[in-house]
Parts: structure tokens; C-alpha cells; sequence
DNA sequence: TGGCTGTATTGTATCGTTTCACCGGAGAAA
DNA sequence: TTTCTCCGGTGAAACGATACAATACAGCCA
């Protein structure tokens, strides 16, 4: 393994002027650049590596960020990894990846896991039945700068990138009105996520805006902790039960919107034809279901690349002893319109 | 933050001794159990964490192994990484990851980076269209342990998990078989891939065994580099053309068979009361769709862990100075039977 | 000549561990 | 008594980089 101070010994110069030569810093402006040219050909022609273990025990720097997925398998953190990594990679910064595996109380073995590699930033994907206030508050406690991804904390000091939920539904629903549907169904997500509530409010609102009535009696709710495939075709053959005239369903998420065109399909009710669906998430298999999927987008990448932005800036201001207040960030979704809905039947 | 020398300090040894204490290595045997505990409690009333960099500096051993993956977005991908994790673990090593993102040009870039953190170990994951033989010689030349996933390498010096494909489709062929369908049709993989050829020889074996014949007219093959939902509803559009009359089809994978039922369904054929459909992967989704799809299962978790497991292996070996010859493991998938097959029509 | 300035470069301590050779003393063997 | 052998432990030298203070030297002015 060539060293630094093999390096030095074959260009002529010493170890330190080689390490500020090619560490490019501010003062590497110091050294003339016939020296410069030279020890980089230098380490070039020597395949010379430095060694980050060296380096990062000198200078108290490890140029890491950890990231705490709820499950790794679930593609909602995979979509969300590509955008952080791809942010981090210009500005020298590597992503530890730790995986929660659906298992809150992994939290703290994970938490440790990246304190002990000394990362300097932490990113942590919120599954809100997984992740919760309480557990977050560990973070400030150990005094690591935080980002948390998909949950809304205005009031907590740790700084966020969500989703704007109200906004996402308000495109479905307005897209479903615009092709003349009014009895429309709706599947409610699981009251112990916001997430629920706010998307709720968005089709309430746009409601309320353009006069259209919604039935309580096509109003159904997920009462489980979170979406699951049986309950949302469980519950669509209850609406259906319940009234069956309604020519569009909107549901909570992509995993129940698939359940419901499953359930709709089986009743013998083609889709879109006799009910237009739209779910909201757009997981990637959505674009392949039978029929692919109308759903609402969430630009997943681009809140990795923003969590990755403001990571980087937490761990600036830290460096810099500079105190800064959390950031909160929403970005707004967008409808992707596919063969799951139509125009309403005459 | 609180060093090997402040628990020295405060526990009335040398550092040397804490050291050993803490590692709990062999070495740790000669020190009186007395002294053993005494360390640890000091240890852990001063909430040490021992410095990874300083330790992996000074001992020229990262505890860490790299995984290449080709696209962490690909479930394909992260489930194996789940099985290697899990094993991982309990050895005390941790996975760094970097990702591919479909492009064979970044190979370099990731094996420098992993190569640059000083991994003892490195498993890829083979997608045989972004990793060839010509790239994955690389590991060798860099003098690298290296196991890959999913590419066959009997005659290369790099050991291999891979699953039997042979044995997967024998099992989905047999199950047609068994429900009494006989006129069946095919949608083979590109031939660029060896999956595919292995697939196709397990259908043809087992048909040969059982007398069954093979209409040419009702096989089709994958034009693309990959398969894609696209290609696969336009050849079963094709079949349906060519020779309406086949009740099951068996397709290279389960985006083909996802894309031949919306392509049957399109044209007016129920899935399954009019044709079976069976895949091979047993993707997520797949259990999901409309109608949940039979296929063929690859263990995936568990060839992350052979994976991991082999890895060890090889790195223990190197460490010792001991040569090892490459091994390589196929591991059976499994049928999973849902709601896309059924017995033929009368 | 001497003193001053600024530029280009260097020597050395240091980060927090592990490693390796060594050591004091107690008991056993000679 | 002397020598040996363990046992239980220690001191100091690495590991390979960065940080910091210091230095050599050329150029310039008085």
C-alpha cells in the first residue's frame, strides 16, 4: 500500500506540502503550481489512495451521512436512497445505509450503529407507525444535526421534507370531477396517520370549492395501522354493498387502490370502464397493474435530494459553531394520469 | 468524547489491558476475570465507544464488506441485501453499499469507493447485462475476496450464488401440467441473458419427460436487452394472433406475465378461467396484481446469506494466508401458487 | 549591510487505537 | 540459594494522515 509519505519521497517535497497539494483546499493556493502538477503526477503514477481511516481520525471528519431506512425492501426508501446519494456524491460525502427492517425497536441499535461510524448528519425515513416523535427526539439528545423525511414536525427542532398530501389529493379528486364523475367513493387512510388527514382535507376542501357533494355513506375507513392489500379489497366489496352506484373510487394509497380494482374486477365491475380508481403514492408497480394504475406522484428523489441539501448545510453550520433553525420543506406531488380512470357513464 | 485512555485512567490499568479486555479476543483470556469486569463496568459507566477509525487504522482491518448493487431501487436487490445484512451482523462486519443505477460505466467509480474504504470483502450482484465476466475480473485483479449473485461463473476463479433456474420452470411447467393444460405457450427471455436459456431447457426437459409437445407457433421470444412490460403484451398479442386457442401461457419473468395478462385481459380473455399465467420471481407486486399472480419464487433473503456467509469464508482464508478454491452454490426456488392459474377447460 | 515582508515549504506533534516485546514477582524445580 | 516458568499485566512504537507553528529565502528599501 503507497502512503503519503511515499508520495513526498518520490516527488521531492514533504508530506505536509503533498497533503495540502492534494487535499485542493484553500491551502493548496499556497504552493506554486509547478509543485502542485508535479505531486499530482506524482500520486497518480504511484495509484497512491489516501487512507480515510487516517484521515478521518486526524482531521475529526468522516465525510459519511447516515440514513435510516424503516425497510430497506420497500421502495419508498430505495427512490428516496437513489436522491440523497446522488446529492451527496458531488459534495465528497458517502451515505451509511442502516435498515430498520419494519422494526421500531431496531431504532437505537441502528442510531449507534451510525454514531459509532461518526457520521456527522443523519437522514431518517419516517414510517410514522415505526418512528414517532419520541424516538426522534434522540437525535437532539445526542447532538447529531437530523433531517427526517416524511413527517411533518413544524413544531420540533429538527429540521423536515414531506410531501404535500392536501395538494395531491386535491389533483385527483379535481381530475376525477373534470371527467364528470360526482358519486364518487373514498377510502379513507388509518386515523393514527396524518397523512390520513391530510389527504382527507384536500378532498373536503376541493369539495366544499366546486359544490360537490360527498355521501357519507361511500366514505369507508382503513382500521388497521397501516394499508394493507386484504383490507382494501375488503373494504371496496362493502361500498359496493352499501351503494353501488358510484362510478370512481379514490383511495388512500396505490396498495389499496390496487386492492380495490382487484375487488371491483372480481365483482364483476370493469375498470375504468364502470369505476375509475386513483390512488396516490405511484409505487413503481402501479405503472404495470391491470390496468396500470391514475395515481398521485411523489417526486421521492427529489425530497432525498432535499434532505441531502439541508443535511449538508446542518453539518456546515455545526462545524462553523453557527446556529441554525430547522428548515421545514414540502414538495408538491403531481398526478399521473394512466387507464384506471375515464369519463363518468352517461 | 471519552477515550481508551480515560477508561485506563479511571479503571487504574493500562491502556493496553483495557484494550485487550474490550476486544474480548484470545488475548483477553489472560487477563484475570477480576480485572475483565472491573474494565467493562468502567467502560460502560463512561460510555465509551471505541474509535473505528483509529482501531481499523492501526489494525488493518475495516470489519466491513462492499456490495455492489445495480440498481438499489430493483426489490430484486434489496431483498438479497436484507439476507446479507442479517448475516452480516452477528460477525460484526457491516455492508457498505453503492449503486450501479443500470450503469455499467460506474462500476469503476463504485469499486474505487469501496476499494477506497478499505472493504476486506465485496459481493455484486450480477445484473448480466450491466456485469460481465470482462468487469467482474476486475475483483481479481485488485486481489479482492469477491462472491457475485446471480451470474453463473463455474469456470472463473470468482466464487457464485446463483438459483436454479432449471428446477423453477420444471416446477411451473408441472403445475400447468397437472391442471390439465396442454396446449401452452411460451414467452422466452433474451438470449443475451443465460437465465433464459436455462429457463427454457427446464420447460423443454420436463416436456420431453412427460410426452407433452411444444407448438414452435406458440413460442415467442424477448427481442430487448431486458424484458419489459411493454414487449410483453405486444408478443401476447402476437400469440393471440398467431394461434388463439393455447389456456396457459409461461413467461420469462413476472413483468412479461404482469404484461400478459393486461394484454389477455385487453383483449377480452380472463386470467384464469380462460388462460393460466405463471412467471418466474415472484417480485412483490406480484402477489398483488390482478389476479395475484402464480410463480416461481427465488429465495432471494437466502442467497444474500449464502452470499455473505461465502464471503466470510474467503476473507477468513485471506487473512490466514490460505487459498481457497472458488465455490459455488444453487439454491432451489419454489412454486407459489395464487389466483392467475387453474385447471384447463374441458 | 541590516532589517523587513511575504511567499513557498517544512518538521513535528497528534488523532485513538492495537501490537509486540518485555517485566516484576510468585511459586516450583534444581 | 539460584534458576525457570508462568501469570497478569505494562510501555512505547507503530498505523497514515492533518494541523500548526516555524523556517528558508528572495526581494526590497533604507
Amino acid at each position: 500500500m503507497v502512503t503519503i509519505r511515499d508520495v513526498a519521497g518520490e516527488s521531492g517535497f514533504s508530506v505536509t506540502t503533498v497533503s495540502m497539494v492534494l487535499n485542493d483546499g484553500p491551502a493548496a493556493q499556497r504552493i506554486s503550481a509547478r509543485t502542485r502538477t508535479h505531486v499530482w503526477k506524482v500520486a497518480r503514477k504511484l495509484g497512491y489512495r489516501p487512507n480515510l481511516f487516517a484521515r478521518s481520525l486526524r482531521s475529526r471528519r468522516s465525510q459519511t451521512v447516515g440514513v435510516v431506512v424503516f425497510d430497506i425492501t420497500d421502495s419508498y426508501c430505495t427512490q428516496i436512497l437513489r436522491g440523497i446519494e446522488n446529492h451527496l456524491r458531488p459534495s465528497g460525502y458517502f451515505p451509511i445505509v442502516t435498515d430498520l427492517q419494519d422494526d421500531r425497536s431496531q431504532f437505537h441499535r441502528c442510531l449507534d450503529m451510525l454514531l459509532g461510524r461518526r457520521v456527522e448528519g443523519i437522514i431518517a425515513m419516517a414510517n410514522p407507525i415505526y418512528l414517532d416523535a419520541q424516538l426522534l427526539s434522540e437525535f437532539a439528545d445526542r447532538n447529531v444535526p437530523a433531517v427526517v423525511i416524511g413527517s411533518e414536525l413544524e413544531d420540533s427542532s429538527l429540521s423536515s421534507v414531506v410531501v404535500d398530501n392536501e395538494a395531491g389529493t386535491r389533483l385527483a379528486i379535481q381530475h376525477l370531477y373534470e371527467l364528470g364523475h360526482s358519486r364518487i367513493a373514498f377510502i379513507k387512510g388509518p386515523k393514527i396517520l396524518v397523512d390520513s388527514t391530510q389527504r382527507w382535507r384536500g378532498l373536503e376542501t376541493f369539495a366544499r370549492d366546486v359544490g360537490l357533494r360527498l355521501d357519507p355513506k361511500l366514505v369507508l375507513e382503513i382500521k388497521g395501522r397501516n394499508s394493507t392489500y386484504a383490507e382494501g379489497c375488503q373494504l371496496t366489496e362493502e361500498l359496493l354493498k352499501r351503494s353501488p352506484d358510484f362510478t370512481a373510487l379514490v383511495a388512500f394509497d396505490d396498495v389499496t387502490a390496487c386492492a380495490a380494482i382487484r375487488a371491483l374486477t372480481q365483482a364483476g365491475r370493469q375498470v375504468p370502464k364502470d369505476c375509475s380508481v386513483v390512488g396516490f403514492d405511484d409505487v413503481p408497480s402501479s405503472a404495470f397493474y391491470n390496468p396500470p394504475l391514475t395515481t398521485v406522484h411523489q417526486l421521492l428523489e427529489m425530497q432525498g435530494s432535499l434532505a441531502a441539501e439541508m443535511i449538508e448545510e446542518l453539518i456546515k453550520a455545526a462545524t462553523e459553531k453557527r446556529p441554525v433553525p430547522p428548515r421545514h420543506r414540502k414538495v408538491l406531488p403531481k398526478l399521473i394520469v394512466r387507464d384506471s380512470t375515464c369519463p363518468a357513464p352517461l
